[in-house]
This record gives C-alpha cells, structure tokens and sequence, in this order.
DNA sequence: AATCTATATGTAGGCTAACTACATGGAGAT
DNA sequence: ATCTCCATGTAGTTAGCCTACATATAGATT
C-alpha cells in the first residue's frame, strides 16, 4: 500500500470523478485508472465500479477513502512536528483569494516571504460566498470573506481564521449632496441611484439589508463585479456604491462614508483543510496574514481619525 | 513523504545500523543511504549523523521514526479491515519457529492453507526462550515456548497467544528399571545418568529444578540441541531425558513417563509484533494454529488414557 | 603501530513502473 | 441520431530505485 493510493482514493471520494481528481492533480485520467487497477492488484478488492458515466467507490473503497483521510492528516502532522522541530518551514503554498483582499493583504505578504522558503502560488477568483470552502480542495489557503460572520458559510470541518474586519463604506462623488456628512444612515441612501453586485454576491446583502430596514427599494443602475470599475463610475457621478475600506485607494472624485444602522462590514478570513493546515508552512503564511490584517485595521484606524 | 521513508526511518530505529535493515529487507546498504537522503532532502532536514562506525538518529529522525511506528500500525488495521470487508486473507506470511513445536504444528498448518492464497515463508532457530521476540522483528509470527509461564520473557509489547501446553516427560529406555512406573518424581529420576541440553537453552530449567528440590546434583552425560539424536540415545540406553510429550513420535525402545512433583510443561506461544498481527493473513493464520494446538492437546489426552 | 573489520557513502548502469499521448468504448444529454 | 463526458486500453518515454563495485572512516585486533 502507498501514500499515492491513499491519496488518489481520498481526491476519488472528494471529487467524484477521475477526470476531476486528474485535473486537480495534473496528470491524466488515464494514469489514475491505471493506478487504481495497482492498488486494486495489491490489495485484492476491487476498490471501484462503473456508475453512469464515471465510477462510484466500492464498499471497500469506501472504508479506504476515509481511513486514508485519517492516515494522510497524521502524516501531515507528523511531517509538521519534524519541521517545526529542526528546519525552517519551506515548500510552496498554494493560495487562493478574492481580488480586493488579495490587493491589501498579497503585496505585503510576498515581501515578508522574500527571505524565507516559502514560494507561494497564486489563484484568484471571484464567487459567491458559499463558494469559498470548495475552493480549499485545490488551495493551501483560500481568503474569503464573509458578510453575515465569522466564518463564511459552508466551511465547516475547516480551520477558519479571522484575518480583519473591513467596514464596507458608501462610495460618494465628491460632489454628492450627501458627502458632507461624516456618516448616512439607511434613510440617506435609499433614494441615490445605486452600483450594484449581480445577485447572491456577497456584497447584495448589504443593499438588501437596507431595503428591508427601510420598506423602499434601491434603484441599482447598473450590476457589476469589479470594485475597480464600480469605483470609476462613481468618480464619474453615475451613483453611490458600497465598498470597503481598505481596498479602495484615495482617489480624486470619491469620498467614503461610514454607514450606520446596518452592519456594514465584512470578515476577511483564510480558509483551509485541517490536512493542508497541518504543514508548518501553510501555518506560517496563515500567520504573517493575521498579522497583516492587524497592520491593516490599525492603519486605518488612524486614518479615519485623520478624517473626521 | 513516501511509506517507504517511514518504514526505514523505523526499521533503522529498531535496529541500529542500515546494514541490518538492508539485510533484513534484501536491498544493499547503499540503497538505504540514498533513500535516507532523498528523504533528508524532501524534507529539509537532517535525519541521520555519524556515530562511532555506524549512525544514530538526529532528534528529527527519532521523532519521525517513533511517528512512523505509529503510522504503519494504522495503515496495517486499515489494511486488515479492507481485506476483511471485501476479501480473503491473502499474502504471504512468514513464520519463525522451533523445530520441535513446528515438526508437529505445520504440516497441519501447511494443511489447512492449502486452499487459501495464503503463502509460507519459513525459518526455524533454536534459541534461548528470551531471543524468540527479537525474532518478531524478522517474522510475521514467531513460533516459541516458555517454561516459567505462559508469556515468555521479553514478550512485552508483543501479541502473544497461548497454542498449546506440552508436557515434558522422563524418556526412559524400554528396559529401565523404573520403565514399570506410571509416572516418577523428582527424586526417582535424580540418580540417573541424564542426557541433557547446552545451558540456558530453555529445556535446561527442569533439571535445575529438581537439583534445587532434591538437594543433590544430576549427572549428565552428554549436552545436545536435536530432541531426535536424544530420542535415539536414550533407546540405546545412554541414560535419560526430557523430551516433549506431543513431539516424541511412539518409537521402539523409548518410553515417556510423566514427571510429577515440579511444573515439567511448556507453553507453545505464537508472537507476533501488533502492526503484523493487524494483517488478516497473520491473524488467520494464528488462529489456525490455535486449533492445531487444541486438537494435539486432545490426541494427547487419549494417548494417555490408552497407556494408563 | 599496523592491520583488519564493520559500517556508511559515492558512482555508473540496469530495470521497473508511472506517466503522457492517442485511440476506443459506453452512457447520458441534446 | 448525434454529441459530450468519462473511463479504459496501448505504446513509448522517462524518472527513480536498486545493484555492483569502489572508497572512506573509525573501532577492534594482533
């Protein structure tokens, strides 16, 4: 028996199908099933069966897939203890992470990691919230947010950690009537024409709150993803928009407003498997990333003060 | 982290020198020290350094070793349960034994396996009863006896289970003197001229015994290992012996006579190491041998009851 | 002191086996 | 009926594990 055979029944339970799990694992579909007839030979049981399309684990397969669960998070452990106890944490680190967080917290994290072993590999994406804990399977690290706690829905099972809580502003035109005020309440802002998010992105609940709060409904002039582009639009005087704090750069044009009544923030958090977690380096970058956030809130902190 | 890397790191800890390990696992010593740094390098620290002629373990490799044992022990039970689930007992299986235990043991053993895909890799030793646990290190189950208990010395830490209990009975000539007895105590047999075994060989324990109970010394003439050549010079008259009741085949010119008034039995034992025990090969094999000892306790007892 | 012996390590080459590329086959979906 | 997705089979390439042999070192032996 071999770690790999473990391994491939694990990423087999996990993913469901061979295609997937040769994805994830760069090889070929075809490597993994002669692999599977290996392990198949060695142990003398067959280990999958056709069902529709793909495969579906055997009863046995099935016992091996969970006990090789257990067995590769010891072993991770174990290689973590043998790390921490005489080397330095080394290796590459895959992380994952939606592009306004990244843009804070990445700069700043490359540049702790310049001495060190560390090589990260990077992945962005921009999903739904309940998206973010599917995303660990293929990274070290995934920093999600969340917008109604602490940890984003789904991510149970998973080791969660706070990294900041970044207010999300309201995002005048300079020349708003309204960006005189040092805060605005639900009651300000439901009339303005609005930049949205497309519906069930994490921002949306937000706007929702306030339509609920108020009874009104928000007149949202255009949906759009980047933070970026909505930014711009807003310096143009196409509408307010909600944005967080920390990722949107002082820029001629727009003013952020605090918003009151709601709660008007979110959690950025890293995410990760409680195997990947395991690795002294994945621990490691997971720390630097808290203290990063911490750097940030307090940063920001002063800021406001400067402001008001 | 390879498997493989673990089971040296443990082997290399249990046995001290990479020239046992590549003796007991068929490879060369220059295969280890190449497999010991391909493991040093992947994870970036030291395993092993020079000490005296040989190696010791760094405190690392000691960690990664005493993880290692832990592992492998987990993988076998998973092993053990997938076979279980979905799957006969195969494999081969390799038992260390006693010859006199084994003379009677296997060819039943051998029997009984015939059907099943289980294969015998076999080794025989005579040795003294506190080295047959270090032979678990060699073997999938080592066959053994004990005369102080039922558990023989050194056994800690290992499974061990009970086959049979042999007694050790007085060969005597046909034409001796006391051949007319049904049984003879301490102090019938100790003015005997005796055919004993080397010291400390595990048979040796009796005579002592009966020296220590009578007070006076036995005169032996001659020390041997092979119960055979013993048997053979005890039916020409040489003098007497103790000889195992289930293993002295009916000969022509020998009698066995039970020896009251000292504990004159043996416990066959079978040992075998827990992550060896785990594989459902060995359990079955175990527990065949169980019955073996049974029904030659069984044979034996109507034996007696014909002579008596 | 010189030699011997046990142990580990280095190098070159052979062989196993894991992987890729490509082709085939089957089962749902369109 | 065709298309699409998924698994499997085949041939060839390649990586890496192992052996054989040579070398180095430290303790044991004479």
């Amino acid at each position: 028996m071999e770690i790999r055979h473990l391994d491939l029944l694990r990423d087999i339970a996990r993913r469901g199908t061979l295609t997937a799990v040769a994805a994830a694992t760069h090889r070929t579909p075809s490597a993994l099933s002669q692999q599977l007839r290996t392990a198949e030979r060695e142990l003398g049981v067959k280990l999958v069966e056709p069902a529709s399309r793909g495969i579906r684990l055997t009863a046995a397969g099935q016992l091996l897939a969970e006990g090789a669960e257990d067995i590769l998070q010891r072993i991770a452990r174990l290689q973590a203890r043998v790390e921490a106890s005489a080397g330095a944490p080394r290796g590459q680190v895959r992380i994952g992470t939606l592009p306004s967080a990244g843009e804070v917290l990445l700069p700043p994290l490359m540049d702790a990691l310049a001495a060190t072993a560390i090589q990260i590999d990077l992945d962005d994406f921009d999903i739904a919230e309940e998206d973010f804990a599917a995303q660990t399977l293929d990274a070290d690290i995934v920093i999600g947010h969340s917008l109604t706690g602490d940890v984003p829905t789904g991510a149970s099972g998973l080791i969660s950690t706070v990294l900041t809580r970044e207010p999300l502003d309201i995002a005048l035109p300079q020349d708003h009537p309204l960006a005189g005020r040092l805060s605005l309440s639900p009651e300000d802002v439901i009339g303005c024409d609005w930049i949205g998010v497309p519906h069930r992105y994490p921002f949306d609940s937000i706007p929702v709150a306030i339509e609920q709060l108020t009874g009104r409904s928000i007149r949202r002039v255009v949906r759009l993803r980047d933070n970026h582009l909505v930014e711009a639009l807003v310096a143009q005087g196409q509408g307010v928009a909600l944005l967080p704090r920390f990722t949107t750069r002082a820029r001629d044009g727009v003013v952020l407003r605090p918003l009151t009544g709601v709660r008007a923030e979110r959690a950025i958090v890293a995410l990760s498997r409680p195997d990947r977690h395991a690795r002294l380096a994945v621990r490691e970058v997971t720390k630097l990333l808290v203290e990063i956030g911490r750097d940030l809130s307090e940063t920001h902190a002063h800021d406001r003060h400067h402001r008001a």
